[in-house]
DNA sequence: CTTGTATTTCGATGTATGTCTAATTAGATG
DNA sequence: CATCTAATTAGACATACATCGAAATACAAG
């Protein structure tokens, strides 16, 4: 029932433990030494090493009746950047998405064709929905005159945009949808 | 007087702020939306959302009533990197120890000779310093002994390491004093 | 201007936890 | 075994803060 990355932020987010950590960076410490540097008691020290170690962060090794802590870097690292892959992953389904726009719009913003594949099509529609504001109706002609300044074809387009649900339409009047609402393949 | 480091792990340190976040990965939401999917009420997602972007971490943008909330990508790759960072560079440190040692010392543990500068003899006497454990008492033949397994020189070498106050010397007898006593240019 | 909806602000409450003192454990010394 | 020191454990206390209901704000629509 534990969620690694919460412990390890609950763990890194208490300044007396980021400085244990700050002074575990230049060599080992004892309890004692520790202490004296941040001001604190003895136990509340062995009580924070204690969170450190059940993390990985720290490992003690006794010499006599003194404990030197140390800091395990590999293990910091290895939770840092397991905090770093999920935002790499949708940084690089946005610059994909930047990858495609760059293959089938023109510099002047002419959409030189349809993209015959849903995924790449879908981006292309969010894409052109940058000219629809939400909370304002537009009639029908409005609508094909906004897409026709990207390509000729605004009925196709128009009703790709209303069956991914990005555009709603009522009586030939259209809307934004909330992004929410759009049926695109996002997940979740 | 705020630390930007313990703030944003204090951010990131609760579970209805990780699902926040995990929930604007997909795409851009509602005060709403993020309630009912967390099972919270909308004040506390208001709250939470409110620490988020102090941070910069999320960014919001009107449509009528509603806001929608977004995540801003680069800002929480920004955050994270920044803690990645100083990891990097004392791993770094340890990386060049590794090759002072290589690069003196032979693969039967013989050490070829002494370094010239005081940073690379100060890693090769810590390396040397492995022989000794804390709370035993050496006569200086036994030190010499251990010494020699590495160098012919040990009168220089047992010198230095008691100069570095790695080793302490009372009658002739010798005992390795605690690494945060080492003065080996080790910061703090 | 009134009504309705989405959100934020305010104030109260309960829980989690950082810190301390006192007591206990563990190891070294004689 | 008695003593000393370093560290941990136990228990008490105080503060920080996540959460909520109620009230206030902002905005759209009649």
């Amino acid at each position: 029932m534990s969620e690694p990355l919460l412990d390890f932020f609950k763990a890194m987010a208490d300044e007396s433990r980021l400085g244990i950590i700050g002074l575990l960076t230049a060599r080992e410490r004892s309890v004692q030494e520790l202490a004296r540097a941040l001001d604190l008691k003895e136990p509340t020290v062995s009580h924070h090493l204690a969170i450190l170690k059940a993390q990985g962060l720290v490992t003690a090794r006794a010499e006599g009746t003194t404990r030197w802590h140390a800091l395990d870097r590999d293990a910091l690292e290895r939770l840092a950047r397991s905090v770093l892959k999920p935002i790499g992953e949708t940084k690089k389904a946005e610059s994909f998405d930047a990858k495609v726009l760059k293959s089938f719009v023109a510099d002047d913003g002419a959409l030189k064709s349809i993209p015959a594949s849903r995924k790449k099509r879908t981006i292309v529609l969010r894409w052109l929905m940058r000219d629809f504001v939400g909370g304002r109706r537009y009639r029908e002609a409005e609508v094909n005159e906004a897409i026709q300044r990207h390509h000729w074809d605004s009925a196709t387009l128009r009703r790709e945009l209303v069956g991914h649900r990005m555009l709603a339409r009522k009586d030939r009047v259209y809307w934004r949808l909330p992004e929410s609402e759009w049926q695109d393949g996002g997940k979740a």
